[in-house]
DNA sequence: TTTTTGCGAGTGAATACTAACTAACCATTT
DNA sequence: AAATGGTTAGTTAGTATTCACTCGCAAAAA
């Protein structure tokens, strides 16, 4: 579990990688938007690397966290999308500065296992839309004169274009909104 | 013109960004490479930052010789959207180094100038797209159910996530083919 | 001869991180 | 109730290293 004070070096640290990237991310910056000294960071983190191995281990939950509830959600393969994704669109509405950092992978590029960490929560989330979708399927209810990855790759590429360029555009239109409008366009092309 | 150095000095510092990220491109690590010293880089570029400003310059002029071709380019929407793609899968595949650079956005986050230049480029290749398809509807080979920003948004984003999946598994699988194959998965999800 | 391209040696600032210390709290023991 | 010892969370003042970049000079090219 982590410290009041840990959540907030988290919270803190994914919000300087949101506004300046990742090479706005120094101890001193974080030091200074949390409020206190340098090395007061190193009394609840032991080095950098573990605040960003934290921010990406939370992410890994969340992402497990949601392919588990998928699995026992009892519906059809086109309501589990909707549902997902508009859970997904909440979350990212509510917590805009997550985006930069979870669809941002090449941000971790410097570091061998941040690197394996990002790739592994990429490959998880697409296991989860293919499984949904593969399922659909077998139910006859999502067309399959396309092969399951290939329409994983269609939803999943849209919903990450879709959030990537309201993060790009400072959050200038309603992602909720237009998330609503793409979940249509893909019920859309993937019934039957 | 780019001199032949720097040319090298701009092909070199996408290496290192794919290889290392933006936090490995230091003019040491830079100099190192092309095999002089720090110093002889400032004879070439003045700052590190145009040695950055000159690789997105070079994407934004690819970007507007690609969507100059298509608008002479004389066949109908698909056909288009086929050739434009098959380009760009070679090209990558070709120059996979430029994959991490041209699809990594927030890299450049740290610079208010960078960072417009690649939302820039992202605004008009998304035109570019947008344009092809939206003639497709007007001549009807493409289906108009769906608004022509919302299948370009399918469009442009299972693009991007097949080719950084490339990326990000250190390509262990042909570009060109699974490309091919998403060609034909767009075109059947594009067609009337 | 002038221009271009390189070099060694250095600059100040920023980087992640450490050493040594202190004040506040808290559970025991006296 | 008071003293004791230990933990937690913070500090100031530093470390070595790396960062982008500059200066003055030399060799080579035009």
């Amino acid at each position: 579990m982590l410290s009041k004070r840990q959540q907030q070096i988290i919270n803190e640290s994914i919000n300087i990688i949101d506004k300046k990237g990742i090479q706005g991310l120094t101890i001193k910056n974080l030091s200074k938007a949390i409020g206190i000294s340098e090395p007061g960071i190193y009394r609840h983190f032991e080095s950098k690397t573990a605040i960003l191995t934290t921010i990406l281990d939370n992410f890994m939950e969340m992402a497990l966290g949601l392919a588990g509830i998928m699995k026992t959600y009892n519906t059809s393969a086109i309501e589990k999308m909707k549902f997902m994704f508009t859970q997904l669109f909440e979350v990212f509405s509510e917590n805009p500065s997550i985006v930069s950092v979870i669809f941002s992978e090449e941000i971790f590029k410097n570091e061998e296992i941040l690197k394996n960490k990002i790739a592994e929560i990429l490959n998880l989330n697409t296991q989860t839309i293919e499984n949904i979708i593969a399922e659909g399927q077998k139910e006859k209810n999502v067309r399959n004169d396309i092969d399951a990855k290939s329409l994983t790759l269609l939803t999943m590429g849209s919903l990450r274009l879709l959030v990537k360029k309201w993060d790009m555009n400072n959050h200038n239109f309603d992602l909720s909104q237009e998330g609503e409008k793409l979940i249509d366009v893909i019920t859309k092309v993937l019934e039957k």
